[in-house]
DNA sequence: CCTTTTAAAATGTGTATACAATTTATAAAA
DNA sequence: TTTTATAAATTGTATACACATTTTAAAAGG
């Protein structure tokens, strides 16, 4: 099938331009580089990244860490779901509404401890792939929304 | 559960400087506001791109989309799968091994027309949230990537 | 005290994603 | 020609994610 050309215009503006694409690109090439170094533990980044948030606050609610985390809360509800099954989230009721109090375990925080060298293997890797500079803005834009987050 | 002053430290440190999690974080932001432009029209924006590097192809096979994509070719045969039943995209087997051939039809290129200005919209948002220069850092940084998997 | 409202959590459904294992269409070998 | 590789595609399984809907714990009202 031949586009005509104002088809293959808009192809060429959306292929070139566009963040999203990007974005997702990188998100797949970084994650495996995180995961392969995580995977020996059982554990992936989106939930070593929960756990870090959640001892951010010491003792947090569900809509504290999605919000900081800008993720949606039914997502977070399943992620909670098997974080607290691994043991390394305790969750009971606050008393105040439906509401829960999160916090990391000890186990938790050994986890922490004991994947640390390979988050720093993966860091190091990934810094090396998209260069000192790509990666400091990312993590400051990041930081950017995260900081919305934790004050909203 | 208080944690020893090296796990915090350890917290600390992922959190304030994870390029992972900012990645991940930038990508739920950032769907959002292209998901929601492209919801009238039934499509996603992981949809969208594939059928914008299958047109840069003309005529591409499975592996070559998921190499330029950096994307498992598990998962670019169950995109393919929805693509295919959208009638954005046509495949055949092409005769060598069990490689197909996929294109872009006349349905599909019609879809990129329709959805360009609602692109367009998301993408500008997009600018205006991140900023300019953090924006054009992914895109440059993604091209980088994407052209590699174009050439291997 | 019981009913109703409210907002947080959980569930149903569908896409995106990857790893491991399996199927399969050709090509190569016997 | 029948068997045996080979490599591409697909399928099984599990997590990640979001929107829409439903459940539910506690608060507010009667």
């Amino acid at each position: 099938m031949i586009p005509s050309s104002i088809q293959k215009q808009m192809a060429n503006t959306i292929g070139s331009d566009c963040v999203m694409a990007r974005l997702r690109l990188l998100n797949r090439l970084v994650s495996g580089i995180y995961d392969e170094a995580l995977r020996p533990y059982g554990i992936k980044l989106t939930q070593l990244t929960i756990l870090i948030v959640v001892s951010k606050f010491g003792l947090a609610t569900s809509l504290q860490i999605s919000r900081a985390l800008h993720m949606d809360p039914s997502s977070f509800s399943r992620a909670l779901t098997r974080l607290k099954q691994k043991q390394w989230l305790h969750v009971e009721p606050s008393g105040e509404g439906k509401m829960l109090h999160i916090e990391v375990t000890e186990k938790g925080f050994d986890m922490i401890e004991k994947v640390y060298p390979a988050w720093e293997t993966a860091q190091e890797k990934t810094l090396d792939i998209l260069g000192e500079s790509a990666s400091e803005m990312i993590v400051s834009s990041g930081n950017k929304h995260l900081l919305e987050g934790l004050t909203r």
